[in-house]
DNA sequence: TTTTACTTTAAAATCGTTCTAAACTACTTG
DNA sequence: CAAGTAGTTTAGAACGATTTTAAAGTAAAA
């Protein structure tokens, strides 16, 4: 499936902008990026776009699940094109993530989910730090 | 061990408002807050302070181990005076969080640590949505 | 004491992100 | 294909959380 078709099927209209998003976003590479991260790439790629759109993309791929947001104390809002269930390590010095697949952790017991609701994705998150 | 032993033993000047800000946060009981949530009990609590020194003081505090802060990709940073390690579950629609205590999860299995670097804690994080 | 280093403060500055409203464009319908 | 309309992009203004500034204040050391 083309990006063009993938943003139908998430309901996107495919247009200049986020087909250049998606051209950068959505070749199976998984990925941790920032807004601004985001937006030099598409310099180097020769477009050019406002900040405001790519924000705008971003929420619109993450609502629709074409990408990911992570659970982050950073100040910068930071994305990720792995959309599977996955856990990942912090160094929490340097902001560096670094993706675990899910079939490298195992959970032997979850806590009861509360009354009303229901299991909406477990994450975990490795903090580690450098050796001395 | 009282709050200005407390606050000595961690590095820190027992000034007024760390003081304040101890009696309020170092009370034992386990509290989800942001700097504005503080700011308001400061001032329920018949004191005032600056936002900066808020800020300041937080930071320091988290520094030291006083308060943890939460992994959270909400805009406003998140705090949390239960410093063991635990888990939480998040209702990404309200931004709700759960404590889980640590004993309520079990990891089978983790990954190996990349090289050079030590494991400095493991959070669980479980999403919730609530029922339709 | 006196000195020194650290802390607090109000106000300004900064930074990431969102809003605004006008111009534009993809899609729909006739 | 033309015209309409609903959704999108844009620059720039606005916003909200947090940090910086620099001056005044305070705790601890000498």
């Amino acid at each position: 499936m083309n990006n063009k078709e993938k943003l139908r099927k998430a309901g996107l209209r495919p247009t200049k902008q986020r087909m250049i998003i998606a051209d950068i976003l959505l070749d199976g590479i998984n990925r941790h990026f920032t807004a601004e991260i985001l937006q030099n790439e598409i310099n180097s790629s020769g477009n050019s776009m406002s900040i405001a759109t790519i924000y705008n993309c971003l929420k619109k791929f993450r609502n629709c699940g074409l990408i990911k947001q992570i659970e982050s104390s950073k100040d910068t809002a930071i994305f990720d094109t792995n959309i599977n269930q996955h856990h990942h390590f912090l160094d929490e010095e340097t902001g560096e993530l670094i993706d675990i697949e899910n079939d490298e952790v195992n959970l032997r017991k979850l806590p009861e989910i509360p009354q009303g609701y229901l299991n909406n994705g477990v994450e975990v998150l490795i903090k580690i730090k450098k050796q001395i």
